[in-house]
DNA sequence: CAATGATTTAACAATGCTGTTAAACAATAA
DNA sequence: TTATTGTTTAACAGCATTGTTAAATCATTG
């Protein structure tokens, strides 16, 4: 009853697994309840429907979201250090959490309104933090530290990038028929790539050398 | 019955754009008959299976792409003019197929022996016509005239570039509820800084202005 | 006109889905 | 033991889905 009960653990699991799998309305409970290993009234008689055992998967996945944003955000650091964080962060976030985007991607096309219970928090990091980052951005464009680009533009290029990456997967696995040894050589490849444009963007081409020779 | 019948033509419309609101598995064939003006039955009655229909619906519009692709691919011009030729060209083909790009992720995720179909064009662009810009790439990194990059890395970081700013148009629209006027000033803006990255990244930041001058 | 074939309709079969419910079962406390 | 409470099962209702089919309609051509 307290939350580490079996059978509800393991329907849980079993539907965070199918969402990722097959995405929100492909992932039947019928489905669930068969890899959970119960009748599928069980579901039901836990979770009444599945809307309410896809909002308790996602909201831990947002969880793990949000706390990574505050993480990135938070750190006075210069910016280049704070772009390597971000990247990285972002980078491990996203290799435990891989088929979080393409799920929100669906969902943000298809019932957008499951989506409207993390406006606040969303509010949160982009309107509070963001804007701590923003100012002192704004600063160093104006000393020349960093090259003149608009925060929202930058901001949706790392995330953009970073996404991409995993959002790719399926067609590299299933289109270009890659392996799991190639996936992860190539994830580690596109990880310096976008280091190396967006100093290339930001400080210049010198950056990525500067950043290694440091190391 | 020689393409141009009107039952069928209806069909094949609705489809089309039943397919790219909601997905191949989610787009029903009732719903596509109900959006054409006809009984669900005429639909298996001229193309017998649902799949049918979308194969049908994705060849023209994979023939789209592939015509774009050999497009971006031929001309016999400097780095720099290919680079603004294909960020251009492949943005005025997603404006017009601005639904294609999730609905084939979702394919490649779900169901992509439905894309072997296609291994072989594929294959054509990107062994023999990228082959020929690569060597050519090649000598130019060696000459010093761009900075060293991996071709694969190249070619996969202006895709999804270009393809991230159409699969986030919901998350823009749904999410962060932008209006159309929003949404295409977000789409130049995103463009100009493309251009402004990928320029930074192969000949360094003085590239987008260059570009600005010439015009 | 008649007949041939293409098109359209309406009803139906088979399946799978979400969700409910009554009854069986298990554990535990009185 | 007997209630009580929480858990599980099996069967079912209701609906939507894909696809079929037999009959009705329409058009065309001999």
């Amino acid at each position: 009853m307290n939350g580490h009960n079996n059978t509800e653990q393991a329907i849980l699991e079993a539907a965070e697994s199918l969402f990722f799998e097959k995405g929100y309305k492909l992932a039947t409970t019928t489905a669930i309840a068969a890899r959970a290993g119960v009748t599928h009234a069980m579901l039901h008689y836990y979770f009444r429907t599945k809307e309410q055992i896809f909002l308790k998967v996602l909201d831990k996945n947002m969880n793990g979201l949000f706390d990574m944003m505050h993480t990135v955000m938070s750190p006075e650091l210069t910016f280049s250090e704070i772009l390597v964080e971000v990247v990285n962060l972002n980078y491990t976030f996203l290799a435990s959490h891989s088929q979080l985007p393409a799920l929100l991607f669906e969902i943000a096309g298809t019932c957008p309104e499951m989506l409207t219970r993390y406006k606040d928090r969303s509010r949160e990091v982009l309107d509070v933090e963001l804007r701590r980052h923003r100012d002192r951005f704004e600063r160093e464009v104006k000393a020349g530290t960093i090259s003149p680009i608009d925060p929202f533009q930058l901001v949706f290029m790392i995330l953009s990038m970073n996404l991409s990456t995993y959002l790719a997967l399926p067609v590299m696995r299933n289109v270009f028929g890659m392996d799991e040894d190639r996936i992860t050589a190539f994830i580690e490849e596109r990880r310096g790539e976008i280091m190396r444009t967006l100093s290339a963007r930001l400080f210049g081409n010198d950056f990525s050398e500067r950043q290694t020779e440091k190391k």
